[in-house]
DNA sequence: AACAACATATCAGAGCTTTGATAATGAGCA
DNA sequence: TGCTCATTATCAAAGCTCTGATATGTTGTT
């Protein structure tokens, strides 16, 4: 473990205001933080972040969704789907097609090395979320659940 | 609302595997996303975003942390720290002086407009905390902040 | 005293995310 | 028909975050 060469007892993960006694935001933020880099982690050797992640798995339920649709599902801006999109395409996962019917939007679909590589990351993800579930019955699950859903809901003012 | 010219009946925020029935590392993502919009909107006016808010806050609490020490506090790498760090001095918030003792070591201190906006950005961001708790009694939220706070600890493997 | 190990800071490059601004397409209405 | 509005896509700039690499300073060991 790494320490200070000055040494200032600062409290560790877990402890005082890191622990159950800090704030909410705080502590949401960590929580969310520490997932996202495990989750980075188990893709890594994929070449896939999870922010791609989740698209391809959109793409997979959704195929020719435009980039403002995917947004939307995202709950991200056209801009930053964009980049995503943009990525993924530039590594042969997706391919984008002049809709139809509407000329101006791009209608979005996996490749088959998109599939591909949804499969492997699949089973990696499914084992980070069951992980996130160690250690709680089904009552506290739902409750959780159910926090997770009210905050992320927008607010209806 | 927006919709797509092209309807394809996606699913709302808080619908099918966007509700209670989706992922848990999806919930999380779209919670914390959620809450970091709401901060950043809340702080947008005092020219601070959450991260800086967070290393203000820590800077209060303990004055003279170097880099480093706030990097392990935060749960960050020293780079990221050194970039959001490197904004709060060109805008006047914390000034940075060699350490009395360890030669390498910057101890970076709040200084009187820091201390301003600070006590400022806290009642907004109190504000917005308190709206994460509300609807949960204090069972429950006994249980999502034991969850939170387990998800956020290192994996012992 | 010299060397090895560790901590700190920083440079470079990449991806994600935002707000703001711009341009093109399609739909609805006078 | 032509005008206006909504939607889509994209360019630009900024901040956060990471991994990797590099240089400096301190500590501990030989």
């Amino acid at each position: 473990m790494s320490k200070s060469p000055v040494p200032m007892f600062l409290p560790a993960p877990g402890e005082g205001k890191r622990g159950e006694d800090g704030h909410m935001g705080y502590l949401l933020r960590q929580a969310a933080h520490a997932y996202r880099q495990r989750a980075e982690t188990a893709l890594a050797d994929l070449d896939l972040t999870p922010p791609q992640f989740t698209v391809l798995t959109m793409l997979a339920a959704y195929p020719g969704l435009s980039g403002a649709d995917l947004a939307r599902l995202a709950l991200l801006t056209p801009q930053t789907i964009a980049v995503i999109v943009g990525n993924l395409d530039r590594a042969g996962l997706i391919t984008r097609e002049p809709h139809p019917v509407h000329g101006r939007i791009l209608a979005i679909s996996l490749t088959a090395p998109g599939r591909a590589v949804l499969a492997k990351a699949r089973s990696r993800m499914q084992t980070l979320d069951d992980s996130l579930l160690a250690g709680l019955d089904a009552d506290h699950e739902t409750v959780v659940r159910r926090w997770l859903v009210t905050v992320a809901l927008p607010t209806e003012t």
